[in-house]
DNA sequence: TTAATTTT
DNA sequence: AAAATTAA
């Protein structure tokens, strides 16, 4: 099946580690890193409260 | 190493 | 231009 809904991940919040903070984000940006025939993986970019962006997985492709 | 995408 | 993100 071709495309993941990129937009049930845009609504959920997700926890979010970074120096040692846990923050509860919503993810700016969403997509998938799969290579070519092996599983993937769904990224998505946050923004902390102090203005960094950081990338975490939230989700597996089978 | 590979994948997409953005930040640094 | 390189880092970072995950895991196969």
């Amino acid at each position: 099946m071709p495309g993941v809904n990129t937009q049930e991940y845009m609504g959920k919040e997700y926890e979010v580690e970074y120096e040692g903070h846990k923050y509860k984000l919503k993810p700016l940006k969403v997509w998938v890193l799969q290579p070519r025939g092996r599983k993937g993986i769904v990224i998505g970019l946050f923004q902390l409260p102090n203005g960094k962006k950081i990338r975490k997985a939230i989700g597996k492709i089978e």
